[in-house]
DNA sequence: TAGGCCATCTGGTCCT
DNA sequence: AGGACCAGATGGCCTA
């Protein structure tokens, strides 16, 4: 905004948006922001009139600081300046919607990723790095065969973002952002207790499939989730441990090498009932609509809840201490 | 008050 | 020619 050269000053002046074409043309949600740019924004400028503009001209100096000797008067703005003017608002229009949808994309995105909460959004920035952060743990998760280390997780998820979004999820995991804290080269360091100490291990630590899979396809749940969705040809991928210091080959080139539906949601405008059930909200959920992997499933790290953890489908929340064991032990 | 984040405008480039 | 995409510039808002 007001980059236009100042041996420009029409360009700076732009007819009141939607004059050249209707409002009704414009998504509802453009409408507020066609109202504040006219108001905040384009007022000043579009003030300007013609006798302003000769006092500008009359003023302007030449290279020895003398005022300019008449010359050809500029062209007054014709039918085409107003043309590209017309233009230049539509292209406007265009990249404000363009805008739009990729913040509406964000947003979405910003649902599907652990942390979600309306009141605390997570920047774009984190967001994308969260959601990269996150997909690369499940992808290891899914390599892995087995039920995640849920440290692991977590320090995978928080890789690379910064101190704040790094407390955020520690907050919404209701750990203790100390135990994860970032050194100096952004890889996410556990400075308290072991993993193995830290986290309570799991019932019957050699199954490696998530409870609740008891389906044809997780028979004894023996059979590990690759199973269920990717091409080996991805499979040398997931050997990296590193979502960032190892670069994944398939960056930005490839999509994500499962089609997987459940996710971990870390609802974090769903207060977790702390004293209740000594577990906090992690769970392992489902996209609506759709029938994900996780069915059913539900990790429960903690049976005495030292490391209280609950994972259950988004839209089926296992309640009962028994239906949680019945779940695990099957 | 500085810094981070964001929305918007703008001109350039590429593609259809 | 016109639209999509991109990146730079700018100013507003918010928070530490």
């Amino acid at each position: 905004m007001l980059t236009l050269p100042f041996e420009e000053p029409h360009l700076m002046r732009e007819p009141r948006f939607g004059a050249s074409y209707s409002r009704e043309s414009l998504p509802e949600s453009l409408e507020k922001e066609h109202d504040r740019s006219n108001s905040d924004m384009r007022e000043a400028e579009e003030d300007m009139s013609d006798r302003e503009e000769e006092e500008e001209r009359e003023s302007e100096q030449d290279d020895n600081g003398l005022p300019k000797k008449r010359g050809p008067r500029k062209k007054k703005p014709g039918k085409e300046f107003e043309r590209t003017k017309v233009r230049r608002h539509e292209a406007n229009t265009r990249e404000r919607c363009r805008m739009h949808g990729l913040n509406d994309a964000l947003e979405s995105l910003r649902k599907v990723v652990p942390c979600y909460s309306k009141t605390q959004k997570l920047s774009k920035i984190e967001t994308l790095r969260l959601a990269k952060n996150y997909i690369w743990a499940l992808s290891e998760t899914l390599s892995a065969g087995k039920r995640p280390d849920l440290l692991a997780f977590v320090q995978t998820l928080c890789k690379g973002l910064s101190q704040p979004t790094t407390n955020l999820v520690a907050g919404c995991l209701q750990l203790n952002a100390r135990n994860f804290l970032t050194d100096h080269n952004g890889e996410v360091m556990f400075s308290g207790r072991s993993p193995y100490d830290a986290v309570y291990p799991y019932p019957g630590s050699d199954v490696n499939t998530p409870p609740g899979h008891s389906g044809s396809s997780m028979d004894g749940g023996a059979k590990p989730f690759r199973h269920y969705s990717y091409s080996g040809a991805y499979e040398p991928y997931y050997e990296n441990p590193s979502p960032e210091g190892g670069s994944p080959p398939f960056d930005g080139q490839m999509s994500p090498p499962m089609n997987f539906n459940g996710i971990f949601s870390l609802k974090h405008d769903d207060p977790p009932d702390y004293g209740k059930g000594s577990h906090y909200g992690m769970r392992y959920c489902s996209a609506p609509g759709r029938t994900a992997l996780a069915h059913n499933s539900m990790y429960r790290v903690s049976p005495e809840g030292r490391f209280p953890y609950d994972l259950h489908v988004r839209s089926q929340s296992f309640q009962a201490q028994g239906e949680v064991n019945g779940s695990f032990h099957n």
